[in-house]
DNA sequence: AGGATGATATTA
DNA sequence: AATATCATCCTA
């Protein structure tokens, strides 16, 4: 049943540039004790040591550590006080390098997915939680971690090759090909092309021209 | 365009 | 100890 899974040598093996359009296609799973969700990943980011914008950039602190660890290890972390984000970690060890996961096509459990996203809205306004349209259920990374009930506290350094959070080829789902941009919500370097969607989806996070 | 919100890094 | 900086999301 999950012959599919991604292994070890999938993640040791590519550079971090070229894992983050190789996930693109692929299925996001994380299954907790309310169920199993999923979601086929459409938009990536990549950070790379030598990268302004990447958190591994001339530091090695407590928070990045997980990024500095073995490939095929999720990076988690705190941003804006309310949201985290969820990253895979690439490259070998002691080279800190990642690939952002910025947006999903929900696949499994959409219905719980739209539980979390609702339950959270209710608790921060007073209003009824507004109707969420399928593609921006997880598009953009905050969202994608609340949908698939990604945290830091439980996540953070785990192995994307155990069994309640992985990877998986999808080989029924077909796309457009690779976009390349520039990266979204960064000052620094923000003209490097370390940006990549699948073309025509409508899951993307933002599209550009 | 601006506000919510707090962990993390940096500076001192 | 104090300050600056966010790899975001929402409402308007």
């Amino acid at each position: 049943m999950n012959s599919n899974r991604l292994s070890a040598s999938f993640y040791e093996s590519q550079s971090t540039l070229q894992l983050a359009q190789s996930l693109l296609g692929c299925e996001l799973v994380h299954i907790t004790a309310d169920g199993l969700t999923s979601g086929i990943i459409v938009e990536t980011e990549a950070y790379l040591r030598d990268d302004p914008a990447s958190h591994t950039y001339n530091r090695r602190t407590p928070r990045v550590e997980p990024m500095y660890g073995p490939p095929g290890h999720a990076y988690v972390y705190h941003i804006y006080g309310m949201y985290q984000c969820f990253n895979v970690v690439s490259n070998e060890s002691g080279i800190g390098e990642a690939v952002l996961i910025r947006a999903l096509q929900p696949q499994s459990g959409i219905d719980l997915m739209y539980d979390r996203l609702h339950l959270l809205r209710q608790k921060n306004i007073s209003k009824p939680a507004p109707n969420i349209p399928i593609n921006k259920l997880c598009n953009g990374p905050g969202k994608l971690v609340i949908a698939l009930d990604i945290s830091k506290a439980e996540n953070n350094g785990q192995s994307l090759m155990s069994e309640t959070l992985y990877i998986q080829h999808n080989p029924g789902f077909v796309h457009d090909g690779i976009q390349t941009d520039t990266r979204i919500g960064i000052t620094k370097a923000a003209d490097l092309p370390y940006r990549f969607y699948l073309k025509n989806n409508a899951f993307v996070s933002k599209i550009s021209r």
